[in-house]
Formats: C-alpha cells, structure tokens, sequence
DNA sequence: ATGACAAGTTCACTATAGGAAACAAAGTTT
DNA sequence: AAACTTTGTTTCCTATAGTGAACTTGTCAT
C-alpha cells in the first residue's frame, strides 16, 4: 500500500529535493521484536491496545500504521522509537569486558555530607558512572547548591528515605525502591529525611562531568 | 482534540503518578520547524506530497498522521525522525525532564523464569534502560542460552544470591550489593542459588534490543 | 475603503486504518 | 482421531486520515 507515486517522485525531483530515504520496514521490524521476545500477537495485543489483526497487517505491511498506533506500541511493549526503526542487526562476537565491585569494595570518597562509592572503576571507557551514596542525616534547610552535571540520571533509593529537590518540580519524597530517572543538568540535591542515613544508588550517563561533578565535592 | 497543555505535563510528570503514555507532540515541533524555516503550508505541500490541508490539521493535533505520512514528511523536509520527535524547544532545554517510578509502579513484564520490571518507562529517548528483575529460584540447569545485546549493562544484587555467567569467563556468585559492570554483547545469563527468589537490578546503555533480550530468554 | 493576493482553516468527500468476529492452520488433550 | 486450544490471517464494517475546493483572515497597493 506505501508506495510513492511517481507524481511525488517527478514533484521531487522537479524542486530539486534530495534523494528520499528508503522507506522504513516497520513491519518486519516489529515482528522481528515480537519473535525475540517470545510474544504472541495476542500478549502484544493486550500490552499495547491495538487489535490483534490491526497488529497482523502492520507486520505484514498491509496498512501504514498511525502515529498513535506507533506510541501505543513503543509505549505498550517498553521499546525505543530508534529501536523500532534500526534494521535488523548482526550480532558482532567480541571478547567483552567484565568489573566485579563486591559489596563495600567500591572506590570510597566521603564528604561532609554524602559518602560516595564508585562502582565497578577498575574500567575505562565505560558509557555509564554507577556509584552509590549514603546520605547522612540532617537538616534539609543545609541544603544551598544544586548539584548539576551533562547527561542524564537514574536514581533508585535502597535504603531509608531521602527528600530529593530538583529544579523545576516539587520535591519528591522517596522510600526504599522507589526510583527517578532525570536530566541531570537539571539541578537536583538529596537530603535524608530518615533518622538515619539513607543509601542511594545513582547511574550516570557519560563520563568525566559526571563522575567530577558528582564525587567531585569530595576532595577538597 | 487532544491538547494537552505543558501545564499538564509537568504537572503529570511532576506528580510522578501515571500509567500511561506521554504524548508526543508532533504538531507543535512541525510548525516550529516550518516557521524556523520561513516555510509555507504550500511549499511544505510541494515538498512532502502531503495536502496543505492535510499539514494544517496534523499542526493542530486534528489527527495523527499515518507513519507514511510522517515519512513523506522526514523526506521531504530533510530532517529526521529524533529531530521531529524532540519535544517543541520553547522550554525543553531549560525545563528538564524526570521521571518517578514507586517502588513496584514498574512495566511488569513476567516470563517463566524472571520477571522484569522496567523503570522509567514514560520517558522515551533514554541513554539508558534501567529495570529490576527477579530471577525466580530455579535449577540451574535450566540455564541454556546466552542473553546478548548492543551496548553495556550494570547489574547491582538487590536481594538474594545469583550466580552469574558470562562467556569467556568463570560464572559469579553474587550477593545483596554485589556488582557487575559488563559488555552485554558478552554473552550472559542469571541463575538464582538462594531458597527464594533474588532481585537484581540492572541498566543497559539504551538503544538496541535492552529489553528484548533481556526479556528474551524467559521460555526455554 | 476596496480589490487583489497570499497564507491558513474548514468543509465535504474519498481512501484507508483500526476493531470484532469469522476463518485457517497447527498443536494439545482426551 | 475427534474435540478443543492457540496463533496468525482474512473479512467486513466504522472511524478517521488525507484530499481538493470553498471559506476566512491578514496584508499590501492603489
């Protein structure tokens, strides 16, 4: 059913646009997905909202789906768009690189207020800065800078219960598994509301400003 | 039709709660981009194949246009899909995004042997994918296929005792604040050797097929 | 003002996407 | 092997996306 018509194509070539993309197999993709995951298209039916044969046709490239359908379904099956869209991929077999952190074993830098444990830093070039923080006990109005770093942030409470400000937003009170993910050029600061400390464990994306600015405070 | 204002959003967002999809707002970043341009609706007609009507009503979220349509758009225009997808810029790169999860508010995802929970999944264009899985107690030799994806995986034992395989070398035993930090297209897989189920929490770098293998492997 | 033009919206209609149910094919159970 | 289940396809209908034409609004020229 998708396909260009020649009136499209002379109009293209006639105002001198570029050369077009080659058009997106949507279908094959999703299905390829649907397989690897070991889904039906019933369980995806249900996951996403779409009916069971609106799922057929899109797989067999029998109607162009909406851009509705198309959220419905990277929001029902927990895909990326990119995702979605990147062609079937040949798996490449590298010899891969593995860093075990024992619990306690991480790189220690305490400070006043937080005390870090870098994660898994026996290895370079990693595109994630995993670390723990214990959040020691205080008074929130202590509180005065944001901290504030390129990329972005996922954060997940693993013990006691920490009040975690962020600009733009109310702050957000987080219990034991509750968890944020933010960007975190957005300025954002915890305090522990516990009695005791809270421990925290934060993944950062990117490297060096992530790890200066969020172990930074730690030499001083 | 659908409107929803960045009032609404924010506020969404901010009060963290919510089962359901963010909208993207395909409408509002076209126009930017059209009048950034100093496009008309007839010349962006001329160049998508699109009617001008047809654009008119897509900028005012009157409908969703077809994933052919959105295509024709990228082509014509010479942008692409992130670029037309990256919310409308009046306030997004000041405002930053978050995103809350409460413990256990998870994307359930339950398979035979785990069961995933993915975190942060109202977000979409994330650098990385975190989730938690519990791996239900099992015989291990069950285990009998490499999980295997793009990218890089942090892996922290929130509760119970794993082990731990990957391909080159020796299997992991972990416990509760143990870490790994490997290259997920090294083969990998996880057995759990404590009496009760353990829970792990995981996060891959984004793009490729995170959730896909992660997920993968459940029916043996 | 008023006509002329240009840019955008709305209308009326056609094409097609989405959904319910019937169908087909293959696997299970009895 | 017959009855039943499960999974994917096809059919038919309705909801809606896409189109050309009519309509509206704004700007400019005279």
């Amino acid at each position: 059913m998708p396909a260009t018509t020649d009136q499209e194509a002379a109009l293209r070539i006639a105002s001198g646009r570029k050369p077009f993309v080659e058009p997106l197999r949507l279908g094959e993709r999703l299905k390829e997905i649907r397989l690897a995951n070991r889904w039906t298209l019933d369980s995806v039916s249900q996951r996403t909202g779409l009916a069971r044969s609106t799922l057929s046709k899109i797989e067999n490239n029998q109607i162009s789906p909406t851009f509705t359908a198309v959220q419905k379904l990277i929001n029902g099956l927990g895909i990326d768009l990119p995702q979605l869209l990147s062609p079937p991929k040949t798996q490449a077999h590298t010899l891969g690189r593995r860093d075990l952190t024992r619990s306690g074993d991480g790189q220690q830098h305490p400070t006043p207020t937080y005390e870090h444990e870098l994660l898994s830093c026996q290895l370079a070039q990693k595109r994630m800065i995993p670390f723990k923080t214990i959040v020691r006990a205080r008074d929130f109005r202590e509180f005065n800078e944001w901290v504030r770093h390129d990329g972005e942030e996922f954060l997940i409470v693993l013990d006691g219960c920490v009040l975690l400000f962020t600009e733009f937003y109310e702050p957000l009170r987080l219990e034991q598994g509750d968890s944020l993910y933010f960007d975190s050029d957005m300025g954002h600061a915890l305090v522990s509301i516990s009695e005791q400390d809270a421990t925290v464990l934060s993944v950062c994306t990117s490297s060096e400003i992530a790890l200066e600015s969020a172990a930074a405070r730690s030499c001083s």
